[in-house]
DNA sequence: TGCCTTTAGTAAATCGTGTTACAACTCGAT
DNA sequence: ATCGAGTTGTAACACGATTTACTAAAGGCA
């Protein structure tokens, strides 16, 4: 019980205090705690009462030296434009619960489509030493890493980037055979905005389909978000409905020959409701309405919103998985692209095409 | 030209490579970097070479090193229940403001409601040498740290502790003075979740306002929303709207005598009136609704929302600045409460009171 | 006994920065 | 010539854990 000359300071014992306590070495203690292998010929005598000592004494070591050691922080980045409602926090959800489990914690940056931002912030995040980095809905084309890189719902084919997308092909040919089969021939489009990187994806999907259902796409039917209305600097945000409320009304003002409407996501198409709605027109009475997502507002907006359920939940734990592994054996092989399944969810906001010839 | 010894590894140049290269010693090189007050000796000169010179090999101190000796990470923890899309994010993007123009990252942290897990990461952020903690939604009342701590939307009278609340009284004075002019006597109310610390807090509120205005409160139009349910345990979500539509579908089977309905929370509101129109009710026309949060949907869910709108944006800036601050001066006296105030917003969701006796 | 292997550990270097204590050198004044 | 006071820096340690290289003793075997 005497008071040595490194008594325990109330908040923390390190290894020395440890090791002294023990009346072992540094070395020694340090090799029993961490299982490693050189540590075979300590007998389980010695073995036991090092652990015993490290947990009554809660022992905890230093993060940073073990991290200045080792170089890796157990941590990983995650870049996304913004902490929006409906993508973020779903995808979220997935990717937190797979770190959790492998002890991972996580930092956050928001780029809001700023490109200086997009490249400074892996640069200080690689300052700290993230371990790995996870990008939403945010291309890799010009983040320059020298970590394992997983992009969620981004296509670009770059070195070093695993890239986790839907199959939009599949995703549009639901949606659209959906309408087809309702007796809608005259389907307008709110295509998503250019920052994006699924906006062209789904658009060029969308084509494709339509070729091979015998659907014709008139230009004047098609309308596209507004990048600044997605961004936060404009004072805008990118869960507000209004994303969708103020093209749907400038397509109404010099267009309404069509009966269907496929939008870029739930919250536009929450937002393109209140904008028929306002017009006169009636949903699904008049227009049909598809969504995409499949935020959880989606089944409680009035009419309820048949869409194309994204896996998001699904995707980031997938990424996260994915991350972690690549992290783990740095030098193996690892995927380039990973699909997932889409999933039509009928509601109230599709019926059958009026005939208006 | 000629390649020493430490030739730049193309990743990485050290205080030690720059040292030799300006034919300098470390310390020098240091002081200098660091505009340390023993560097006053230095001359002009030397000190733009270093700067330079740093500048030109692109030199970045390693952050773990730096980290370990002066013990402080130039990060903060955030914990909270859950990424529920109506209040953590619109908190957060107040948050991220702030912090990330101090050069502050942050770690993300979610207990969902589970004790171990609210005392468990608070010591592994610790560990990471965080500098201070946000709650979110959080009691600080079993959470010990030796960083300084501040809590938005949670009311616990702690030492170290610096809550940010809303003024419920005027918030809820609003809201019933204003059903109440509008005609309203028998108000139903759905109260929060008992995990929520803001739960009890406004009902209490609920109950001051109700005596000051002369309005009695029906036990048996009272109802909350179950723990369970907010949950994402139990495979539920926080932004499900189905929060609201189970309770108000419950209170509706046992009585109908009320005509307006106060809600925690908008999207629990957009279940309920959800629920009153499944049940034949029209909105406002036979019940009025009242929501909390203003979240962005609710200008556009049908009818459009009438809720009382807490500053989530200003409250999440507010508690960063305080957090920083109070980081900065460790010693300083610092604020045990900050209060922010509600605005009403009329919408669509109210209306009179219908006169049924 | 002499040689080798296994057991049970330890001393010291390393990671990269920040900081304290001190050394050499110049210059002017006494 | 010598004392003191700046000027311009440097050597060495601290931070705390990991890891390499090494030692000292015990046991096995010819």
């Amino acid at each position: 019980m005497a008071k040595g000359k490194n008594s325990t300071p109330p908040g923390h014992v390190n290894l020395r205090m440890l090791a002294d306590h023990l009346e072992l070495s540094q070395t020694t203690v340090s090799l029993v705690l961490n299982n490693s292998p050189s540590a075979k010929s300590i007998p389980e005598e010695t073995r036991k009462r090092v652990v015993e000592a490290a947990q009554r004494l809660n022992y905890r070591p230093n993060y940073f030296a073990r991290s200045l050691r080792q170089s890796r922080s157990m941590s990983v980045g995650v870049l996304a434009p913004d902490l929006s409602e409906g993508y973020f926090t779903r995808v979220m959800s997935g990717v937190v619960q797979e770190l959790t489990a492998a002890h991972y914690f996580f930092f956050t940056a928001c780029h809001d489509w700023n490109r200086e931002l997009i490249e400074k912030y892996p640069r200080m995040l690689v300052e700290r030493a993230v371990d790995g980095f996870l990008l939403l809905n945010t291309s890799a084309d010009h983040i320059d890493v020298p970590v394992p890189v997983v992009a969620i719902s981004a296509h670009s084919q770059v070195e070093n980037v695993t890239n986790i997308v839907l199959d939009h092909h599949a995703a549009v040919e639901q949606a659209l055979r959906h309408l087809f089969d309702l007796g809608h021939r005259r389907i307008a489009f709110m295509r998503g905005p250019q920052a994006i990187p699924d906006s062209d994806f789904r658009w060029d999907a969308i084509q494709d389909v339509s070729i091979e259902i015998g659907l014709r796409i008139d230009p004047a039917c098609v309308i596209r978000i507004d990048d600044a209305s997605w961004s936060m600097k404009t004072g805008y945000h990118p869960m507000a409905p209004e994303i969708g409320y103020k093209p749907m009304q400038a397509l109404l003002e010099r267009n309404r020959d069509f009966t269907a409407v496929f939008c870029f996501n739930d919250i536009a198409a929450i937002g393109a409701i209140r904008a028929l709605k306002d017009a006169g027109l009636s949903v699904p009475g008049d227009v049909s309405v598809v969504g995409f997502d499949d935020i959880l507002s989606a089944a409680y907006a009035t009419p309820s919103l048949t869409t194309v359920r994204q896996p998001l939940l699904e995707m980031g734990k997938k990424g996260a998985q994915v991350l972690l592994e690549r992290i783990a054996n740095r030098e193996e092989a690892y995927p380039a692209e990973i699909t997932m399944a889409p999933e039509l969810v009928v509601r109230e906001s599709t019926g059958p095409a009026v005939g208006k010839s």
